[in-house]
DNA sequence: TTATTTTGTTAGATGACACTAACAATATAC
DNA sequence: GTATATTGTTAGTGTCATCTAACAAAATAA
């Protein structure tokens, strides 16, 4: 069976949220996708009737086993995408997260196939997040927050948590990228910040914010 | 100002048909759209009210110079993106027609931008139409319908004026493609079919639907 | 020139996906 | 443990793009 455009993205958004903050609910799905709580009430439903969504009134939503593997499809056509824009059209990684918001719902596996082939297979997107393979399984490496760590520790940059072309943009600014290696010089008790030093860069600070949505590997 | 996908489609299809057929009507775009002629004139009274064409009860429609112009900008994201596929990404011209579909409504000028610029700013798309420019400027060099013929002409193979999967395989099994230097050895009066001779083939017979299909260059 | 066929419009309905207003259930604060 | 805030549902609307049924105009044939 084949899913709308708009199926595909409320099924994509429970999937993230529950990804990063374990239960998803109406309101919260709402907020993420700019829509009203009627609208996502109506639509559990549908996909509630579709067998994608468990849904009981005022109980937390749910992916079934066909709505996670559906949602992951969705996410591998997104991140194929990214790494195609990045790897072989020649964008920076702020730039490709709109782009693949809109070629993720183009129907034609054949399409996708023929990135992945032409990727060589990636495992990681632009942005450190795992490619789901063509049945859907996305294995997740658990990796630390910027912000968990400690002064002294040497971490390796391995994934950032949000695409926005803002973000991306202030760690260009700074020279940061995926692969990076820094040393933890100060974490500021007073705002969460943290003074690092990478390459180049002897000492340049990093806001809360920004520490929150880095992931490394302790090295 | 930014349209939909279906109002870029029914434009498309408005400047292709007046392309071939000169007039277009209620009936022509419903035929070729597949889609009901009462919804094709509710259509057309929207897209009159944004002065995307120019309609009036019982009267042929026109594209307005604006429409032109939108409808040229589609048909250039369709070219480039079949033009892509086929020279970067490795498929055959008969597979790329329904990707360029969908792709072509993408909302980012820098992707087709791109696309343009990696491909060196091509003229023709891999069917031989042209491409137009940023401007939704477009330049149909007037070829011979291969069927207009005559026995003994000597003929480039310089365009296909059908993009369907079917009709292109059966040129792939013939061998045919764009550059093919045909010799026509006989004109069959009764059915309107060619014997043609071109590289390694010696003598081939390509029905009347076909040949009226194929454009050429006179040698 | 009248009859028939083809083409086109109007009217009314539907499904998908969004909204607001009003009300109801659940969670939190006092 | 009641009051308040938050979260969620129901009911009713609206827009977009589609449809069918019925009728009307234009083109073609007899
Ligand atoms: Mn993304
Ligand atoms: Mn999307
Ligand atoms: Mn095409
Ligand atoms: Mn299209």
């Amino acid at each position: 069976m084949v899913h709308s455009l708009t199926e595909e993205n409320y099924l994509k958004a429970i999937l993230s949220l529950s990804n990063e903050n374990g239960q998803v609910n109406v309101n919260h799905l709402s907020k993420h996708l700019s829509i009203k709580m009627p609208t996502v009430t109506a639509m559990m439903k549908k996909l509630h009737s579709k067998k994608l969504v468990q849904y009981e009134a005022y109980k937390p939503l749910k992916l079934t086993d066909k709505g996670k593997k559906v949602a992951a499809l969705v996410v591998r056509k997104h991140r194929l995408t990214e790494m195609f824009l990045v790897e072989k059209m020649g964008f920076g990684w702020e730039e490709v997260h709109d782009i693949a918001e809109q070629i993720e719902h183009i129907q034609s596996t054949e399409f996708f196939n023929k990135m992945d082939e032409l990727l060589g297979f990636p495992k990681l997107d632009p942005h450190g997040s795992p490619i789901p393979d063509k049945h859907g399984k996305m294995v997740w490496k658990e990796y630390a927050k910027l912000s968990d760590c400690k002064k002294g520790d040497r971490v390796k940059l391995t994934a950032v948590i949000n695409t926005s072309e803002d973000f991306l943009k202030l760690l260009n600014n700074k020279g940061l990228h995926l692969g990076s290696v820094l040393t933890i010089k100060a974490v500021e008790a007073f705002d969460g910040s943290m003074v690092v030093s990478y390459e180049k860069h002897t000492s340049e600070t990093l806001s809360q914010v920004v520490c929150d949505r880095i992931r490394v590997e302790i090295i």
